[in-house]
This record gives C-alpha cells, sequence and structure tokens, in this order.
DNA sequence: ACCTTGACATTGG
DNA sequence: GCCAATGCCAAGG
C-alpha cells in the first residue's frame, strides 16, 4: 500500500466538503492525516491544476475569514462563490458556527475508499 | 544539497 | 480586538 502524494490526499479531502459547508485550512490538513501542516493546504490550493474541478473556494482561515487581501479579485471571486451555496460573508468573514463542515469520519473514510 | 516560499495555526503580551 | 514570534514541511528553484 503506497502513499499518495500529499497534494493529492489534500484535493481528495476538499472535494468530499459538502454543498453549503466550509472547512478550515488545519481541518483539512488533519483529516488528510496531515496535522499541523495547515500551510501546505493552501500551498496545495494554489497549485491545482487548470481544469480540475475542485471547491477551494470552501477553504477557510480558523477564524472563517477569506484568506486572500480583502477587496482583491480573487477574493471577490470566492465570495460570490461561497454565495452561490448560501454561504454568506460579512466583513470577509463566514460564520462558522452555521457554516462549517463537521464530518462524520466513518463516512469520510469510506468515500475515500473509491 | 541548500534556500525560499507559502490562500496557516497557536500562543502570549 | 491587535501584533509578533514560532512551528510546520513539500515543492520548486
Amino acid at each position: 500500500m503506497y502513499e499518495l502524494p500529499t497534494y493529492t490526499k489534500i484535493w481528495r479531502i476538499v472535494q468530499l466538503i459538502p454543498f453549503g459547508k466550509v472547512a478550515s485550512y488545519g481541518q483539512i490538513s488533519d483529516l488528510a492525516g496531515l496535522p499541523g501542516r495547515a500551510r501546505l493546504v493552501g500551498k496545495s490550493l494554489s497549485c491545482v491544476p487548470e481544469g480540475m474541478s475542485l471547491p477551494w473556494y470552501k477553504v477557510l482561515r480558523s477564524n472563517g475569514q477569506i484568506a486572500f487581501p480583502v477587496g482583491s479579485a480573487q477574493s471577490q471571486k470566492q465570495i460570490g462563490l461561497l454565495e452561490q451555496e448560501d454561504i454568506f460573508v460579512f466583513n470577509n468573514r463566514i460564520n462558522l458556527k452555521i457554516f462549517l463542515w463537521h464530518p462524520d469520519l466513518h463516512e469520510l473514510l469510506w468515500k475515500l475508499e473509491y
């Protein structure tokens, strides 16, 4: 049983964030079996191949903030995509009490078997 | 092989 | 709240 490349593991977790929910960089790294490597999640998302479908915009900082600079084109694009899932952004921040993903770990492992 | 770069997280003041 | 310091480590140059 060989290990998937780090970025591939991360992308596969991000793919499982359900509609209308968000996750944090640290949460994704934990779920990918890479605790303490939140920065690699950000790096991996900046390396997503062109044309690969991935809900990158649902990954936020641990406090619910959007990671891109306020007012940047990337931030505005992210806000638009979030609102398409009825995830609302105020002052560059999402309310995690409402929108944070709480995955069922058994179900998650099962889905990763594919 | 060394150095730098990150869409981060946590802690302590 | 804010800021600075520290830890993290795969990838790319």
